[in-house]
RNA sequence: CGGGGUGUGGCGCAGCUUGGUAGCGCACUCGCUUUGGGAGCGAGGGGCCGUGGGUUCAAAUCCCGCCACCCCGACCA
């Protein structure tokens, strides 16, 4: 049985230095909860961004960059976003040497900044939409930070857009929702994710609704994995994004923004890894087949290349280890520690025989194959793995989530894992409870799994879960 | 901020109760042998025991203060 991974760094097995280290600065100084991505974990990460943008590019808008520091006078412009943000600001209050007239905050996120020059470029209804994302790193000095899952600073994609309409900006974003984010989650990251609607006491500050993309690790936790939110014309207010309407008015825009992490490294470790270090899956995975070569001998080398290149020829991604004098046994850890769905051993024994041995991180098989059958071979599974992935974790998760009918019962469940429970059955004073145990409304779904368009439609199911 | 805990070579720990100036594993360096699942043997290097004070002939160990970090809770991608 696999050892549960939790976001404390005890509980992860030593392997996990080799993608991602905590942060210790200065012996564990005043800059908590940082993280250090190491190559071999921004190469997944990199694979992340790169699906990611794919999908935001596909969905219409484009990377942008905005600045880092925001003039604290900015925040305050949106009475509860800044409420909702000021207790983990990073304020900057001298520059130069010199003490500033007026403290700047480093990001916590970009809305306002964003906000100032959407209002400087819209003109007329012709310059919307206007669909911007950045990467970019921004700031949250949180009280309680998470190894993995909760940094003060992390890396992350934010989108930001203004809308003509309501509806418009609506269905913008519940089509970053859905079209970027559940595709890439499921398809790519292999993570089922529970895809619903927050409760007002859980929203976005300055959010008039906010979605969210829920999945559970291997502790039964939720985590939630990325946002979609509709800024109403709340921002456009306090930033003037206003343009002229065909009708010849005057008229706020409709915003809306969304994103996602490098909290989704911390979710694919929770999610797949086990005892052995990481499973990456396929489509994610920057290395989906590491070919070995065990020990040296005649035309083992050759043989390997030989494997190496068709593999690449055949589009998938590929590398070759030829460190014969490192002992093979503490190769072929690294590569379990990494994660590399598939290897492709040879040595002398195996080509003698004509064959190669493939073998699949995910269930830890062994195939021996005809070096001619390889190619076919390690596409297949990488294929099987990948959805087999996912059928894992959904497996899980739905082996920890229970349907029931009280709030007494739901939070017991959720102690545990998720509990469907008739949202009637909650409501604001159920949901206040139930977070005074510990336990949260992760989302409000319809009964057909579907993000309802409010929270005041009849039959909605809520989630409760307890969250990092 | 409330509750609990911990600070000892780079990392993980023992030693503290019953004071006598530091030890183990991993990592590192060198040599030889190894290399088909995290190698073996031998020889080395590295620590003012978080910090300030007190008790004592003598403090990692006992007493007091301070600091930091970790865990549980409040905040959150």
């Amino acid at each position: 049985m696999a050892r549960v991974l939790t976001p404390r760094a005890e509980d992860f097995p030593r392997w996990y230095q080799d993608l991602i280290a905590k942060a210790e600065l200065a012996d564990n100084g005043p800059v908590r909860g940082t993280m250090v991505i190491r190559p071999a974990g921004y190469a997944i990460w990199e694979r992340m961004q790169a699906e990611m943008d794919n999908r935001i590019k596909a969905a219409g808008a484009e990377n942008a960059y905005f600045p880092l520091f925001i003039p604290e006078a900015y925040l305050r412009r949106e009475a509860q976003h800044v409420e909702g943000f000021s207790p983990e600001l990073a304020v900057v209050t001298h520059g130069g040497g010199k003490q500033l007239a007026e403290p700047v905050v480093v990001r916590p996120t970009s809305e306002t900044v964003i906000g100032e020059f959407m209002a400087k470029w819209i003109d007329s209804y012709r310059d919307l939409p206007l669909l911007l994302n950045q990467w970019a790193n921004v700031v949250r000095w949180e009280l309680r930070p998470r190894v993995f899952l909760r940094t003060s600073e992390f890396l992350w994609q934010e989108g930001h857009t203004a809308h003509a309409t309501e509806a418009d900006a609506r269905d913008y974003a519940r089509k970053i929702l859905h079209e970027v984010y559940e595709d890439f989650m499921v398809n790519v990251l292999a993570i089922p994710v529970v895809v619903g609607r927050k409760t007002a006491r859980e929203r976005f500050a300055g959010a008039t609704n906010t979605m969210t993309l829920e999945g559970m690790m291997g502790d039964g936790k939720a985590l939630q994995l990325g946002t979609s939110h509709e800024l109403g014309q709340n921002f456009a207010r306090a930033f003037d994004i206003t343009y002229s309407s065909a009708a010849g008015g005057l008229e706020h825009a409709w915003t809306t923004s969304w994103g996602t992490s490098t909290r989704m490294l911390g979710g694919l470790i929770m999610c797949h890894g086990d005892d052995n270090g990481l499973r990456v899956p396929p489509r994610l995975a920057p290395v989906q087949a590491y070919v070995m070569i065990v020990k040296a001998g005649d035309g083992v080398g050759e043989a390997a290349a030989k494997l190496r290149d068709a593999l690449r020829d055949a589009g998938v991604r590929v590398a070759l280890d030829d460190r014969v004098d490192t002992p093979f046994g503490r190769r072929a850890v690294d590569a379990e520690l990494k994660g590399y769905p598939v290897r492709v051993e040879v040595g002398p024994r195996d080509l003698a025989a004509g064959n190669a041995v493939v073998v699949r991180r995910r269930d830890g098989s062994k195939t021996p194959v005809p070096l001619a059958e390889v190619v076919a071979t390690v596409q297949a599974a990488l294929e099987a793995d990948q959805q087999g992935l996912y059928d894992e974790a959904l497996a899980a998760r739905e082996a920890r989530t229970a349907s029931v009918g009280s709030l007494a019962e739901a939070i017991e469940a959720a102690s545990t894992g998720f509990a469907r429970v008739p949202w009637s059955a909650v409501g604001p004073a159920g949901e206040a409870a139930a977070n005074a145990q510990g336990v949260t409304v992760r989302c409000l779904i319809r009964p057909d799994g579907s993000v309802p368009d409010s929270e005041d439609e009849p039959d909605l199911v809520a989630v409760l879960a307890r969250s990092y």
